[in-house]
DNA sequence: CTTATTGCAAAGCGTTTGCAAGCAC
DNA sequence: GTGCTTGCAAACGCTTTGCAATAAG
């Protein structure tokens, strides 16, 4: 299923209207790769032509979250800041901290030994976030450490 | 060292007074056993009889954090929270999503997990955070899921 | 036609800052 | 005394909300 399906049978579900704002809003989504923040997604729908209200991204923004298209990462400088879930399965993060860059990876080995702590001390996990920050590749050999 | 005296010490050296501000917020933080952030520290000092301002209080954490008493965690509610930082060994959390309670973990195959993912990505950490979201065991016994 | 959404502007909240008065050294 | 700190209140940036007008089904 794409996402916009998915969008449209969210709020279908609940007898929401699918408006051309939200209809807006979902392709700035769609178009970014990476992740952004409510600021971000606005001057992206304010380039492609589609010029909405502040507040009315900040009142969708959680219904692409329920939905499933979007969840929110770590916020950033005070910002909060969302990723694409849909299709995308369960990572973690490396974050640089000199060019901001964000490497996506996942390691099942990690996700069992965090699944066993759990286990010894009788917790019953729901989610996790890891995030290691440090410099990536290019910014530790251009010895901007 | 004590963390009293590594403050101390921190303010000499760079010429900074010991106000009596000061003492009363690094009392108040040696006071609180876990978690707290700048609104529950001001409450706690209210308590204890000195009455600062929050102003006061926001511009000393950061004298803190640098001198090593404290480290910045995970933001919750918008709001920026903080937890002991010396004498603590490094260690990650679990969250309980039902009645808050954070409990503190440290697994040392975990942490060689991550510096081998690192290695593997050419990245050079700094440091990381890990925390986990889920429910406790008396919540879960509780049936509070 | 009914109900939810939108834009606007105002309010909220945590945090920061300018300024005059007040301590630490 | 000199310089950093404090309190106050105003300013800030992100986010939320009340309200009247508007669009969706």
């Amino acid at each position: 299923m794409e996402p916009a399906e998915r969008f449209r049978g969210y709020l279908k579900e609940r007898g929401l209207p699918f408006t051309t704002a939200r209809e807006a809003i979902l392709g700035g989504i769609l178009a970014t790769e990476g992740h952004f923040d409510a600021d971000e997604l606005h001057d992206i729908l304010r380039l492609s032509g589609a010029s909405l209200s502040a507040a009315t991204i900040y009142r969708a923004l959680p219904l692409f979250v329920k939905s499933g298209i979007i969840s929110e990462t770590l916020p950033a400088h005070g910002r909060a800041r969302y990723e694409h879930a849909w299709g995308h399965q369960h990572h973690d993060h490396l974050e640089c901290v000199a060019c901001g860059t964000v490497i996506e990876f996942k390691d099942d080995a990690l996700e069992r030994l965090q699944t066993k702590v759990c286990r010894a001390h009788g917790f019953q996990p729901v989610e996790h976030r890891l995030a290691i920050k440090g410099y990536c590749a290019d910014c530790s050999a251009a010895g901007k450490r």
